[in-house]
DNA sequence: ATTATCTATAGATCTATAGATAATGC
DNA sequence: ATTATCTATAGATCTATAGATAATGC
C-alpha cells in the first residue's frame, strides 16, 4: 500500500495497463471491438501501438482485460456478489448507468457483437447471460414469489426482463432523446408487480 | 413476365443481384457487416470480389441492397402495411423467424453494431426503430386498449416489447438451447395481458 | 454496342514482431 | 539487470479502380 502511494514501479505499471483498459473501453464504446486499433488505443494514452502491446501481448488479451476489469458496473455480477439487493436498488443501477453511456453501451454493443462468427468474447457472454438469467430469477423471486402477473414464474421473467434492459439500450444508444432507460425499467417492474397479489406488501403503500 | 421467364439479360442481372443479397446476408449474419468481406460475398455466389462490385460499386451500397431488401421479415415493415395485425399474427411471425436465424440474427446484430461509430446503417435504423415504436404503440392500442396492467400506456409498452424481442435475440444467439423465442414472446404477452380487466375475453378461458 | 466478368494491382490499414534505446531500481 | 518505449517493418488483409476479354442481344 505504502508501495502504491510512493509509486514504485510495479505501481506505474499497474496505472497505465488501467489507463490503457479505460481508453480501451472508450474506444470499443465507440466503434466497436472489430472496429477498435490498437493505435486509437495507443493514441488515446499517449503511447506508441507497440507501447500498448507491451501492456498487453495482443488485441485480444486487450478486450479479455477490457471485460475483466467489469465487475464495477456489471449488474449480473453485482447480483452474483451480494445476497440482497432488490428491485429498487437495480432501478438505481440503471439510473446511474443511463448517465454514463461509454460503459454499459460498451457492454450492450460488445455482447451483440459477439453473438456473430467467431468472436473472442463470446463464450465470455455465454456465461455471463446464464449466470445474470439464474442471479435475476432468484431476484424476482424475493421480489415476488414464485407466481407473477400472467403466471409467469421468476425463471421464466428472469430473461425477458434482461432482454428488454439490453434491448433499451439499443433504442437509447440510437435515439438518446426520445427514449429513457430508466423510465422503461420503471414501466417494466411495474408490469411485473401489476397482478401482484398484493401478498407482499410493499413498505411504501 | 415472359421476359423474365425467358430470362433476358436484365432479368438475369436481377437474379445475380438477389443471390448477391442472399450471399450478403448470410456472410454478415455470420460475421457482421465490418468484418464481412466482398471476396467472402463473391466467392459465396461464385463471383471475383470485382465480380460483385460490378452489381453494388461499394460495401456500403451492398448494405444499403441488403436492407432495403427486407420487407418480407422486418415485422415493423409488416405492422406498417398491414392495418390489422393482431398480436397471435405477430407470434406467428416470431415463431416463423425463430426457425430462420439467418434472417432476424442479420438485422438485430446490425442495429446493434450500427449503434457504434459512424456506422452507414446507423440512420436506417434509428428510423426504423422510431417506427416500429408507433407501429407496435398502435397495435397494443388496438388489442388493449389505452390501459396495459400496471397502468402503462400503449405508447410506454411498445418500446419494451421491441426492446424485449431485440434482447431475447442476443441470448438466443449465444445460447440457442436454453432460450426459445416464441416462449419469450407468449410470456411478455401473458405479462401485457395480466391485470387485463378480462374485458376482452379470451376465447379458451 | 453493351453488359458481365476477370486479372492485376494500387493504396490503405492493421496486427504483431524485431531490435534499439532510454529509464529505473536493486 | 530489468522494464518501458520507441522506430521500423514484415506480412496479412481489404476496398476499389484500371484495363482487358468474353458473352449477349439489337
Amino acid at each position: 500500500m505504502t508501495e502504491r502511494q510512493r509509486g514504485g514501479r510495479a505501481a506505474r505499471a499497474e496505472a497505465r495497463r488501467e489507463a490503457i483498459l479505460d481508453a480501451a473501453m472508450a474506444e470499443i464504446a465507440e466503434r466497436g471491438y472489430r472496429a477498435t486499433t490498437l493505435a486509437a488505443v495507443a493514441e488515446r494514452v499517449g503511447l506508441t501501438q507497440p507501447g500498448v502491446l507491451h501492456y498487453f501481448p495482443s488485441k485480444k488479451h486487450l478486450l479479455i482485460g477490457v471485460l475483466e476489469a467489469r465487475d464495477q458496473w456489471d449488474t449480473a455480477a453485482l447480483l452474483a456478489r451480494s445476497t440482497d439487493v432488490r428491485l429498487s436498488h437495480l432501478e438505481q443501477i440503471v439510473e446511474f448507468n443511463a448517465g454514463r453511456p461509454g460503459v454499459v453501451q460498451t457492454y450492450t454493443a460488445l455482447a451483440a457483437e459477439s453473438t456473430t462468427g467467431q468472436h473472442p468474447a463470446r463464450e465470455y457472454f455465454t456465461e455471463r447471460y446464464a449466470a445474470a438469467r439464474d442471479a435475476f430469477a432468484l431476484l424476482l423471486h424475493k421480489e415476488f414469489g414464485d407466481q407473477l402477473p400472467g403466471g409467469l414464474t421468476p425463471e421464466q421473467a428472469a430473461p425477458l426482463l434482461i432482454a428488454m434492459l439490453d434491448g433499451m439500450q439499443i433504442q437509447w444508444l440510437l435515439a438518446p432523446d426520445e427514449v429513457d432507460m430508466a423510465d422503461a425499467f420503471r414501466n417494466f417492474v411495474s408490469l411485473l408487480s401489476a397482478g401482484a397479489h398484493v401478498e407482499t406488501r410493499t413498505d411504501q403503500s
